[in-house]
DNA sequence: GATATTTGACCGGA
DNA sequence: TCCGGTCAAATATC
């Protein structure tokens, strides 16, 4: 499972490089240079691919003490060790990202507090929040919320661990490009697969040839999808987004979607090519 | 009474 | 040993 990963960000990698040579032959020498948006943002997409490709290799290595750990803690049972008041096992953060937001309840889930922490060095106290359903569905996703100690009207979000507590059958998925939420006939929270179609689009838009276009499906095939739980009416979130949460989804494991996501809103001129 | 939050203590990792 | 993450009893709110 994690080697079809692997494969799969290794793909997306060479696609990249593939389209970076394609648009040095197709874009104009001024908007090549190092400093250009198209340098930017390729050297960005490359990062990522890196960094999940890092990621992952080293989850290989740590993936048996996880695993161990994880089903430790998931029947939602705590083991108090005799004695002790406490008697939990601080655990690792195999999957995490990081969120700045000026609100901190429209991510579509439902946290409830379970502690806060001054922290050392920093101005404000920071909240721990685990998934309600910690113990009724086993869902090990916690989040940690601080202000924002250059902006005290924001708020930095990191979310750990994967929500189980959505664990939808496949028939619900919706491939869906346009961002629109498809409706069905459950009144279950919609697990929606989205592509950012329309960057890529309008890339396809400007001229790329049939042949052309493969590096794009390529890319887009290999470019890890974004999972996007439906918030209803909360959906409009501070972030550019239509909902708060970004997670890179490879089957059971939840990847940080952010960096990639994000490296296509930074680049506005991008959009409208 | 059920559920959520607060807060001091406990524990693990660096 | 210090710092940060988590636990769980006490308290607050609905």
């Amino acid at each position: 499972m994690e080697e079809t990963a692997i494969d799969e960000l290794t793909r997306g990698r060479e696609s990249t490089i593939r389209l970076e040579q394609f648009l040095q032959k197709t874009l104009p020498p001024e908007a090549q240079g190092p400093n250009s948006t198209f340098a930017g943002l390729i050297g960005e997409i490359l990062g990522s691919f890196d960094k999940a490709l890092s990621n992952l290799d080293s989850e290989g290595r740590r993936s048996g003490a996880l695993l161990d750990r994880r089903s430790e803690n998931f029947g939602g049972k705590k083991t108090i060790r005799s004695g002790r008041k406490g008697g939990y096992r601080r655990r690792a953060h195999p999957y995490s990202c990081t969120q700045q937001r000026k609100r901190t309840t429209d991510d579509g889930y439902t946290w409830r507090k379970y502690g806060q922490k001054v922290i050392f060095s920093a101005k404000h106290p920071r909240s721990y929040y685990r998934c309600t359903y910690k113990y009724d569905k086993g869902c090990q996703a916690t989040r940690q919320v601080q202000r924002s100690e250059d902006d005290p009207t924001m708020y930095e979000i990191t979310y750990i661990g994967e929500h189980t507590c959505r664990d939808l059958p496949d028939s619900s998925i919706i491939i869906n490009f346009d961002g629109t939420a498809a409706t069905n006939n459950s009144n279950q929270p919609q697990k929606v697969e989205y592509f950012d179609e329309e960057v890529i689009s309008k890339l396809v838009m400007t001229g790329f040839s049939s042949s052309e276009n493969l590096v794009l499906q390529d890319l887009m095939v290999s470019m890890p999808k974004v999972e996007i739980a439906s918030c209803g009416s909360e959906s409009t979130s501070d972030l550019q987004s239509p909902c708060g949460s970004f997670d890179m989804e490879f089957d059971e494991q939840l990847f940080d979607f952010d960096d990639i996501y994000s490296q296509f809103r930074a680049y506005p001129d991008l959009e409208t090519m």
